[in-house]
DNA sequence: CTGTTAGCGCTTTCAC
DNA sequence: GTGAAAGCGCTAACAG
């Protein structure tokens, strides 16, 4: 049906093995002849099968994206970042979404191998061991996004998120906050937990208690919202709310006002991402902010490198810096 | 390096054509068999290689789904429903984002034909014609979303965008407003045309003129923000203003306010699309709901029924009706 | 039930 | 400079 690089040597009356080095330009073809074969090629409507070709050469020229949740805006910027990368370098991406399941991870994983990726882009749903552990002696390189894997020997680009946590807690504390409570989304999710941390030891550091338990469910607006009903009824309420990313923060603002409170009069708010809605006038939503196109781009840039250099195992690692911005949740007191 | 079906086959002391049968579960095998081999290849820790199964079957279990813009959460949503859709048929989707530019979206279809997908779902950026040409007599499927093409024979699955344009005005005009501008994105996008057609013949039916002339830029919050800037500057000031798309409405709304009128006391605003932040209590976005997720779930049908029935050229057609959605940012006049 | 064999479309030695 | 031929890992007749 679709016409093969032999229906090209027939009508060129050519080996078909000058046609493949034609077409890629071998420098032991002559000009004229090239010119003829791929003018040949054009006209009769040619495509090369990579199909056929990466079976030979190893190279699928494609690279797998996994992430949990695409509905979440800051998943598409850091794909957007690996994307723009790879399209530039002739990759394309295979997006693969996890909706933070893990065996949906899993599956995914083993399709990727499958289809025979060049490399990996991950961001790991909640915990890393099978991702480990399946690529272990493995040949594909993988590399960890918005996330730093325990294992020293895997190549990641994450944000500091111990930072944020801290850089978030500490900026409400110089406002005066006392009563600080933290919403997290996915309970085993190690950026949560790390966020967590770094609010923690704001707290310490400024000789404060942890007067709220930590509260955990997914990280959805909706997830923000019902806890933050559930801290407000049962708790004393604070002056102040950490979320744990932007998209919780939203929810938590829905049900602070629902409650009857004010934002920021009299619960600041604040969140971590710095998601392109963040900024819109009515949210102007105080948080800490992430490079995230930038981990998506170096992310990409990172995987190529280890695609083109299969023998240099050294793991690299990126750990980018957060930046605290200050919006109009988030007041003095 | 990596294990193959030979070296299961040598290991079991079968020949390698049992391997293959027992692996993909062929009646033929014995249960026996089966058992050992799935076991030893397991152990082995055998990938099966697609890329050489597709070079075969011919079908590589991949889709492309070619977007113009991932950071605009309405497609997002409509990925996210064709990657449930095809993940559940065990089809996994190369994602491909065009940034509107049409160079790209060539690119991208020629890349695809190359890697053998069995069918291409597009969101074309702004025109069909190279799309249509490129597949003209091809064997790849395609569906197109978002989008209804002008050529008879194509399939796709769209949300009426006249009715869009036409509900929008018409609950505007109810509303008593006469004066209502239209702030559009891409000038050729089919979309966008389409949307103004129905907001201008919804003046017409109310005998109003065209007072506005239609002002274009991109898809983008920030394009909304300059085009109003302007509008307002340059023109009578409208009591109500349509928008091209949810996020443009975004912008309209920050230049509004900025020019130090109210929304929706002096300026109604009104979007098209219902992105999920359109509902967030702070923005209360009224607009016209488009069924995102549905769309590209119904596209996955469709692609995948086309996929399995090839010689069946009849197009699939589906056009969804789009829904008013009442929130605050329009008010009776 | 299992083995033999051809071949998918392409790249790549090795000859000439 | 070009051709012949092998083979990538797998499936699918065709035998037996």
């Amino acid at each position: 049906m679709s016409v093969t690089i032999k229906d090209i040597a027939k009508a060129a009356n050519v080996s078909y093995a000058t046609v493949s080095r034609a077409l890629s330009d071998h420098p032991d073809i002559s000009e004229e002849t090239k010119k003829k074969i791929k003018k040949l090629a054009k006209d009769m409507g040619y495509t090369p099968n990579i199909i056929a070709r990466s079976l030979i050469t190893k190279a699928t020229k494609t690279i797998g994206l996994i992430i949990p949740d695409i509905t979440n805006p800051f998943f598409p910027e850091v794909a957007q970042g690996v994307e723009s990368h790879a399209y530039d370098n002739g990759y394309t991406v295979l997006l693969c979404t996890t909706n933070w399941q893990i065996e949906r991870e899993e599956r995914y994983l083993k399709a990727l191998k499958s289809k025979m990726v060049d490399g990996i882009i991950i961001a790991p749903a909640v915990d890393d061991s099978h991702i480990i552990s399946n690529f272990n002696g493995g040949d594909t390189p993988v590399v960890f996004v918005t996330y730093s894997p325990d294992d020293p020997d895997c190549s990641f680009v994450a944000t500091d998120d111990y930072k944020c946590g801290y850089m978030a807690t500490e900026y409400l504390l110089k406002l005066g906050h006392k009563n600080i409570a933290y919403i997290g989304g996915l309970e085993n999710s190690s950026s949560d937990r790390r966020r967590f941390e770094g609010y923690r030891e704001a707290l310490k550091s400024y000789g404060l208690p942890l007067r709220y338990s930590p509260m955990h469910g997914q990280f959805k607006q909706m997830s923000g919202y019902e806890l933050t009903k559930e801290l407000l009824i049962y708790n004393d309420i604070p002056t102040a709310i950490l979320a744990g990313n932007d998209v919780l923060a939203l929810g938590v603002i829905q049900a602070v006002e629902e409650f009857g409170l004010k934002v920021p009069d009299n619960v600041s708010v604040m969140g971590i991402d710095d998601i392109s809605f963040a900024s819109f006038d009515k949210i102007s939503l105080t948080t800490v902010a992430q490079p995230k196109v930038k981990i998506g781009q170096l992310a990409a840039e990172i995987i190529i490198q280890k695609i083109n250099s299969p023998q240099d195992k050294t793991p690299i690692k990126k750990i980018l810096e957060p930046r605290l911005i200050i919006r109009r949740t988030c007041r003095s007191i």
